[in-house]
DNA sequence: ACAAAATACAAACCCTCGGTATGTGATCCG
DNA sequence: CGGATCACATACCGAGGGTTTGTATTTTGT
């Protein structure tokens, strides 16, 4: 009966939706994406060789660039799932609350609780913009890092009230806050006490702000005088 | 009279004070410094090759290598230069003032313009750390920008008041806030008013500070609750 | 003034590393 | 079961950083 044995072949394949050989592919790729992930978080992009990459990896560069089409595109993938990844939980962390305020708060506290393993800060923060190139890099970053900023952000101004032509500048303000508090948290001899420190300057910020009557041109009412 | 002969040499070198083989030899090294400032910061580090910089300063390798050790060497050259531009520009602009806040702000417009120009921004801020590897970086920003913010904010928080436990925590949070507004001002459409905005909001930032009663652990009085 | 030493380069070569071209055994499909 | 395809492995190429060696010019010692 070649017919039912075709509905079986159709069947187990149904049942297991992968072949032995994309597992094997599967498998070397995320062994290909770990092993990076970490040599380009020790030695940069600049500093790791494939040779290391594929040697950590147990498999040749003939493996490598038939899932790859170039060194580029293998630290692209790895970037992508950092970033993913550390944004995920920075999101996640942030809708626990509905307070914008308090909202911000926990986005800080989880992303300066991230930033002290080095891969996000090497990676997304330090070599990606170099290697990727300051185009596409910042591109990602306003879907992810600098997104969730700005709309966080947006929330705490739009809660002050008035109007909404400093969000943008607020904006990367707060982002590049953030990204030089992370490397001092993680760079501290007590990255606790550094976090606690960062968390209450930045708090203090924040207070000062509610207490502002308005946000529009505070100082510097013209420039025209100079 | 071979004695009158020396006494004459000796006197013209102490009156030109250099030889002309020094003439060339230091004409060659600013070549090749002026050419790398320029491919360094239209291509980045990496992307720039040793051959295009001697080709653009018309010499060789080999006059190269009699300069500078290394790539890298040249690069840090480079980067000190540019850096210590930088940093005078600012200070002499910070110096015009004695008030605290007027030195914030006059800093702070000067550093914004002088960002525009790409050549601090690619070279200090980006490839710097890249190149130089963190450490190093860290320890010439120390001395250079991040040292004048801190400065700068110390001099805030002191005429505001309270303990000092915060400023450390204070200048990086305002050195990441003033890198990325840097960027934010040279990459908008129109810089000048990009720039007001930063000064705007950073500005109110500031006037809220000066609103608080005191800075000391304005939010979360502990983290014993968790 | 003249030889020796040092300087400021130039030219040729080497080695690492990203990328390519080609070969091959295992797997899938009809 | 036989061709097609996939998932690699191997051998090789060129660009680029660095080294070695050679050389013309200048400086120095006497």
């Amino acid at each position: 009966m070649p017919h039912s044995t075709k509905v079986v072949h159709k069947t187990l394949r149904a049942a297991r939706k992968t072949t032995r050989r994309q597992d094997y592919s599967s498998s070397t790729k995320r062994a290909l994406l770990d092993n990076a992930t970490k040599l380009f978080t020790d030695h940069g992009y600049a500093g790791t060789s494939l040779d290391e990459v594929v040697a950590a990896a147990r498999v040749t560069k003939g493996a490598f660039y038939h899932h790859f089409p170039s060194k580029l595109a293998l630290f692209e993938a790895v970037f992508d799932r950092v970033q993913s990844s550390t944004t995920s939980q920075v999101e996640k962390a942030i809708s626990a609350s509905k307070d914008p305020w308090e909202r911000a708060q926990l986005g800080l506290e989880k992303f300066l609780e991230v930033c002290r393993e080095p891969q996000f800060r090497r990676i997304c923060i330090q070599e990606g913009p170099v290697a990727l190139g300051h185009e596409r890099w910042q591109e990602a970053e306003k879907a992810s890092t600098l997104g969730i900023v700005q709309r966080t952000v947006d929330a705490l101004l739009e809660d002050l009230g008035g109007g909404e032509e400093l969000n943008e500048a607020f904006g990367m303000i707060f982002y590049g806050s953030i990204k030089s508090a992370s490397e001092y948290v993680a760079d501290a001899e007590d990255p606790s006490a550094a976090s606690e420190e960062v968390q209450a300057a930045i708090g203090a910020i924040l207070a000062g702000m509610r207490l502002l009557p308005t946000l529009d041109l505070p100082t510097a009412p013209a420039a025209n005088e100079a």
